[in-house]
DNA sequence: TCCTCATGTGAATCTATATTCACATCATAA
DNA sequence: TTATGATGTGAATATAGATTCACATGAGGA
């Protein structure tokens, strides 16, 4: 028999397992088999802890959503100011990507049709709080008189998270052979001066 | 017994028709059976002009690659210089996606994980070629002096993706609530400004 | 007109997964 | 030490969907 775990801590185990599962396969791709076995247990364990899979994808949202609400506010906290922060939060999307950590993936995907109703609104939910955090950065700039007062901080905040997805894209794509830390040097350059003063 | 058509015509129909379901559901909602009510057959005769899903995957994808590709074109050929190509491909784009057309869609889950092998590499050819496409006209941009020379077509191409793939998402997420026609033309300066002169 | 092939149909079949269930085993509290 | 509830297991079961197959039918050429 498998090492006992109380189910608190197999299913935050098992939510941070799917999460890892889903960057590699996506959603569709998603199995409850796989994931059992990447915990080490047999299929109908994880029964013991979920409801069903569609339980596990919920909180394999969850762990999502902390992680990616978490990096945009450590951005905000480390940097100096706004603009530093943007540009420090964009970096370590790279690095995360970089990693094959998952956070990106569901990031690109999440937009994906079909599947749980509920689900869906769910990421629609994260990524408009990622949106708005990012929004409030975008204010802070210009408050500090870093962005211009003439950009709308909804539409920088969009264009910010622009400026990562297709890249996440052509990452999942070419692999290695595509240099995203480099891309996302070049496209802060353009952001800013998108959003800056000249 | 339903109207029938020569295998050209009818793997024709069936393709764009999949296309449509995939705009509704994606790639996990799609299947065989609700392809063939909505070209008025019953399952099986869908293997009478595909191998099986995966063809019909590929079709829809040939179609699509089509419709984009000729999107780029027309925008290119119809405006008078290429920054106005760029932003008439916009509000294009933005059109598509009002109307419900299958193209956004794609265009935004094109890079789920999982999935058949085969399939990925041709949705990753078609965002390639998509890019490469909008890079010819930023060079084009250069060369008429609309578009600074030190910015990096390549670079630039990314991030007119990137204009519009985050807003997709707010759009099939929200709906009608996310105005996506003003969205583009306040995203469009913030791109002028980032990649032309002053 | 009659034949034959291409196309359409409805009923199987096959397969992958999710889910359930009866049973096993361990931790721990009394 | 023993009883009990929580956790894990392996073998069913259920279901959705793709795929196959034998048969039907209609259009067009001999």
């Amino acid at each position: 028999m498998s090492q006992r775990m109380n189910t608190e801590a197999r299913r935050e185990q098992m939510a941070r397992a799917a999460l890892d599962l889903l960057a590699e396969r996506g959603s569709e791709g998603f199995n409850i088999a796989d994931l059992a076995e990447s915990v080490g247990l047999v299929p109908s364990a994880v029964y013991r802890h979920f409801e069903g899979r569609e339980d596990v994808l919920d909180a394999a949202l969850d762990v999502f959503r902390d992680r990616v609400y978490r990096l945009v506010d450590a951005a905000r906290n480390e940097a100096e100011n706004p603009l530093m922060a943007l540009e420090l939060l964009l970096t370590r999307h790279a690095k995360l990507i970089e990693s094959g950590g998952a956070v990106p993936y569901i990031m690109a995907s999440m937009n994906a049709p079909g599947g749980h109703a509920a689900r869906r609104s769910k990421t629609e939910r994260i990524f408009r709080g990622y949106v708005s955090r990012v929004e409030a950065v975008v204010r802070d700039g210009q408050v500090s008189g870093q962005v211009r007062s003439d950009v709308d901080p909804a539409t920088a905040a969009l264009l910010f998270a622009g400026l990562i997805q297709p890249a996440i894209q052509l990452r999942h794509a070419e692999g290695e052979r595509f240099d995203i830390s480099a891309h996302v040097a070049r496209v802060w350059d353009l952001f800013r001066r998108a959003v800056g003063h000249d």
